[in-house]
DNA sequence: ATAATTAAATTACGATTGTAATTTTAAAAC
DNA sequence: GTTTTAAAATTACAATCGTAATTTAATTAT
């Protein structure tokens, strides 16, 4: 059945979010084709009229997810006190509830680096955060510290989310915010 | 077939080593346990035998792995500058290529915390290695600190691994493993 | 030597996976 | 109003998954 103009086009985008959204929440290997064409109310099959494979959907939407998230962050650059709002804004018990819409890095970057040989988009992401990050800071080497405070936030993410525990979740989200704030900008960490 | 008294106690045994590296090597879900028994020469119809489903054996499997990695890490503790041996070795370029090896909250917790409900075991791991962490440092609030450590520990590592220019790899490696023990311990980083 | 025991092999199950023809069908073009 | 076109549905494929009976066979106990 032939549909308007840019209808193929709008489905495109619509596989492409979808993706993006269940990538991040339930990896790229427990996500299926089937479920994920079924959620938007399409069948299996014309899967392939969009992605020539589930390989090239998955370097599609973790183009996609990268790129919301830059456009987040550059939003925010023109604010005031941007570092600590950005290790605040990911740090929080908002991006830890919600990875689906949240950067790719902590859900998705163990089994990109496992599956075959990785992307270059997985460079090109962490390279742009760096630079986020490296341009709110102050200090003589910014290009290094950049570097320690991406690990550590990708890192306390996946660990507050991987434990059971609230309280050893909280533990780990909130003590990295305040130290990365404290050590890293001028400010003062807010308790909430 | 009947084997000696404790050939099944061996092959348990076995299963929970090679299921321990291949879980950290390729991820939970990328193992399969027909290939995991036949790499030990075995047919897949035993594997109930000796666990009861596989998230029983991804438990197991991850106990063995924290139980190895703390003997290890007590047995530096005795010697001069655990701290700087801990992170030195962790973030060596021999843990990066050695995944099946290493520590699994790189390569397993983002799994684990999307896995149903992450188990305790998962927990008690990361309080184990903050404990350890601890142990190696002398500043007024070692408990916060360690959070920190660790995270950015687990971060760039796990970053380490996922991206394709081997550049910006050891820049995430050698730079987060510098700044970590300069600021924290009072050595100096070798450059090896 | 025979019988009892049991670890592991064999075999099979239904579900799901990624991939791919093939068919349907409704919009666009004439 | 008929024909052309192509997006999506349908259907099918072989492979693999976790799980589970059932059978085989070697060791221990009698």
């Amino acid at each position: 059945m032939r549909y308007s103009e840019d209808h193929k086009a709008q489905t495109h985008q619509r596989i492409i979010e979808e993706a993006a959204r269940l990538f991040r929440r339930d990896g790229v290997g427990a996500t299926g084709l089937q479920p994920l064409m079924k959620t938007l109310g399409l069948t299996h099959g014309g899967f392939y009229a969009h992605f020539k494979s589930k390989d090239e959907l998955v370097e599609t939407a973790l183009r996609h997810s990268a790129d919301k998230l830059t456009a987040v962050t550059n939003e925010m650059a023109n604010g005031d006190k941007p570092l600590t709002h950005l290790i605040s804004g990911y740090l929080s018990s908002a991006h830890r509830a919600n990875p689906g819409d949240g950067c790719p890095l902590p859900t998705m970057s163990a089994e990109l680096g496992q599956r075959g040989a990785p992307s270059p988009v997985t460079d090109e992401l962490i390279r742009d955060r760096l630079q986020a990050i490296e341009a709110g800071l102050s200090v003589e080497h910014a290009d290094e510290q950049s570097v320690l405070i991406l690990s550590a936030m990708v890192g306390a993410l996946l660990l507050s989310r991987s434990v059971s525990d609230p309280e050893l979740s909280d533990r780990l989200l909130k003590t990295t915010r305040r130290l990365l704030i404290e050590q890293n900008t001028g400010d003062a960490a807010q308790t909430a």
